[in-house]
RNA sequence: GCCCGGGUGGUGUAGCCCGGCUAGCAUUGGGGCCUGUCGAGCCUCAGACCUGGGUUCAAAUCCCAGCCCGGGCGCCA
């Protein structure tokens, strides 16, 4: 008999309906006995009464424990009588899969609130609870939206390797991997390859994938496994292009957050509406003088630091109402060798940032061979050890530009999350490589 | 990597300043009572001072080291 699937229960008519889940609560009335079972869409208590269930059922639930994985099947109460579950059903027929230990390790129902170290170490018994599944339903509608999005316009998604033969030298510490018998590395960013991919003659992609970056760094935002959405396109005029792409892809992801994740954002008490485009845009060297005025002294030609940041979106939330923001033409010392040039001293090198947090990098590259070459040089980098990358913007390259922008980093402020391990369902740090 | 703060039953905490008697509470777990509970209730039992060293008649409490965790900074997404 095929039955169908309807939220994640199967019905079937003569039997009446079958329900799954994990056992959530069991209360004892000595006739009568409750268990409520929850799974990834709701809540539903079979009611167990003396005289009316089959005495074999009260058999084989009498040492069922909290958090044990049960199917049964039975009538629903079309006037359900119990308060804070979606369904009632009197079970006819109970079928126990696993049995859980008791002395959990950390408690699904929240009485007992556990701490994030705890439930990290515990991460499957956290992930039951339904606060927690939410953030994860949010973050895949987000991603989603924003693949629907960029395929909508043109991009392709393509896939470039995670591991490299040559560090790419863009700063950050890389993690490095037994090659077959020589060294090669993680990348911490997919950026080169997607601008290799450009020179391959795709003009519009983007790679969803992950970055490693073995930095030391215990803070709240930062991970050292990390999935970003990469951006690249050809013949842009200049970076406003990819400022343009970045806003409205996030805004594509927060519309159909907004439209298919009503009841998660609900659960995780998120009131979110769609941001106004397009973002407003701070450009340096004004940076220094907006820094300035609020008591912060940079100086010229250097980068901002995590204060500015704040102090930034400050500015930005009294001048403008706003919570993103770009913050655009950085010191070129202070960026990569690929970025492009703006008037000697500065880039056309743009970060969008959210709630005072960096969410992505990006802008416009330099695709002039011998430029590329010069700024190589006056980084002080060896271009030898860049020529694998190099050597290919000398047999045409067209004006390209992009963005990454950290998925983690953005479900994270978009659900006002304290931690961004709390938007990573197996969170990796310097110290974390288990579960 | 640097600077702060912290590790008490399975979970979350009180006690630590000012060392001292059965280490308190909640939740969980075992047993019992109850035919509509819903953070069920009531009775009862069980379960803990991160590791190592030091000071002292006596250490959860004071000192040192290590390990682990959290926050801030740097770096970045």
């Amino acid at each position: 008999m095929g039955g169908k699937w309807q939220k994640g229960v199967h019905m079937d008519k003569e039997s009446g309906v079958k329900v799954h889940g994990w056992v959530s609560e069991i209360r004892d009335l000595g006739k009568v006995r409750f268990i409520v079972i929850r799974n990834w869409n709701e809540k539903v208590q079979l009611t167990l009464k003396r005289g009316v269930t089959p005495d074999n059922l009260f058999d084989i639930t009498e040492g069922l424990t909290q958090e044990s994985v049960i199917e049964a099947t039975g009538r629903e109460l079309k006037e359900k009588r119990a308060k804070s579950v979606d369904r009632e059903i009197l079970p006819r027929i109970i079928k126990i899969h696993s049995v859980s230990q008791s002395k959990l390790p950390l408690d699904p129902n929240w009485k007992v609130p556990a701490l994030l170290p705890t439930r990290l170490d515990n991460r499957p018994l956290d992930l039951r609870r339904p606060e927690i599944q939410a953030i994860f339903k949010i973050e895949f509608s987000l991603i989603n939206g924003m693949e629907d999005w960029l395929r909508n316009n043109g991009f392709m998604r393509v896939f470039t390797p995670a591991i490299i033969g040559a560090a790419s030298e863009s700063g950050a510490e890389v993690f490095k991997v037994q090659y077959f018998n020589r060294n090669a590395y993680l990348r911490q960013d997919p950026q080169l390859h997607r601008q290799l991919t450009i020179l391959g003659g795709f003009e519009r992609i983007y790679d969803l994938g992950v970055n490693w970056r073995a930095e030391l760094s215990h803070t709240p935002r930062h991970l050292s496994e990390f999935r970003s959405m990469a951006v690249e396109m050809a013949f842009i005029e200049n970076e406003q292009d990819t400022m343009r792409v970045e806003e409205e892809l996030i805004k594509a992801g927060m519309r159909r957050v907004i439209e298919e994740r009503k009841k998660e954002l609900r659960i995780l008490n998120i009131e979110m509406s769609l941001p106004e485009t397009p973002f407003p845009e701070l450009r340096f060297p004004q940076v220094y003088d907006i820094l300035e005025e609020m008591g912060k002294e940079i100086r010229y030609g250097d980068d901002y630091d995590t204060e500015s940041e704040k102090l930034l979106w400050e500015y930005i939330k009294q001048d403008y109402h706003a919570n993103f923001f770009f913050v655009n033409r950085f010191p070129f010392k202070v960026k990569p060798f690929y970025v492009m040039k703006e008037g000697g001293m500065w880039a056309r090198s743009v970060d969008l940032l959210y709630k005072g947090l960096e969410l992505s990098s990006g802008g416009q590259r330099e695709h002039r061979y011998d430029v590329l070459i010069s700024q190589i040089i006056e980084k002080g980098l060896d271009p030898k050890s860049l020529e694998w990358f190099t050597k290919f913007f000398a047999y045409g390259a067209p004006p390209h530009g992009g963005f990454a922008i950290g998925i983690e980093r953005l479900a994270m402020k978009l659900l006002d999350l304290n931690n961004i391990k709390e938007a990573t369902l197996f969170p990796r740090d310097p110290e974390k490589i288990l579960p």
